[in-house]
DNA sequence: AATACAAACGCAAGTCATTTGCGTTTGTAT
DNA sequence: ATACAAACGCAAATGACTTGCGTTTGTATT
């Protein structure tokens, strides 16, 4: 009994793999890039079967999806380790990953104002990294 | 001599009605509502001269872009208040600007961690306004 | 192990926001 | 008043998905 199995999903090749190829990634990844790790593994699939694969396995919580980039494509990520926000050097697009965050208060104070109820957030914070900035 | 022409842009009608419709909203638009707020002015232009006229401004600065929802749409937003922040409800995407950014001292603690020069940041919040959490 | 059947898949076609090619029209500088 | 690049309209194209449908496959049950 694995993870796809405990949620009501069916263990086949591609949804295994996929939750691999996330779960060893430090980043977010695109469909298309996980597509490509899929091919590379020799594991050929249908886009839509990736498409397919990638909503039930955000349906089951099993990976989280996000749009950090602005742009049409999605991404997606392995969704053990807990909530956490990325800082991204804009030159070299390496990503240092926060694990604290600083919102818990403001949320709070955010639902008074507004009647929300909030869910979450997203948050990425851009800059340059040692290396680059003194290029 | 206006905004566009200072731009270094054509002063069109649709364009100038644009700025007019981003500068009166007090949220982002996407492109389908800013069409219709043309249409609703009985000004009747082409799909394409509202994406290219939305791309126009941005390039110009004089409104700004933003993809916020998750999904494929883009929203554009008049381009004189600085920097903010939006309140997305998950459900209908209504979105709510919030002015007030908690991060700035979060900011300059991380610069001493992490010796990033931060240039900026993207914070979204999710939630279920007012009107949707009660269904 | 054999059977049953819903879940998953492949493939092709469809969707939807947006973009682009191209021939025509129009602001704006001369 | 003229010239011409910039804008426009229209139709077709794009790209990231999504969906319909007939076939295959995990998994639970004999």
């Amino acid at each position: 009994m694995n993870s796809l199995n405990r949620s009501g999903l069916k263990n086949t090749k591609a949804r295994a793999a996929i939750l691999k190829i996330l779960q060893q990634s430090n980043r977010p990844l695109s469909a298309e890039e996980i597509y490509d790790g899929l091919v590379k593994c020799n594991i050929h699939v249908n886009a839509s079967t990736v498409y397919r694969a990638l909503t039930a396995l955000c349906d089951k919580k099993l990976i989280g999806k996000t749009n950090v980039t602005g742009d049409k494509k999605s991404f997606f990520e392995y969704n053990a380790k807990g909530h956490r926000h990325y800082l991204i050097c804009s030159e070299c697009k390496k990503i240092i990953t926060i694990e604290r965050c600083p919102l818990r208060a403001y949320e709070k104070m955010l639902e008074l104002e507004t009647n929300f109820t909030i869910s979450g957030h997203k948050l990425s914070i851009y800059g340059s990294c040692p290396e680059c900035k003194d290029k």
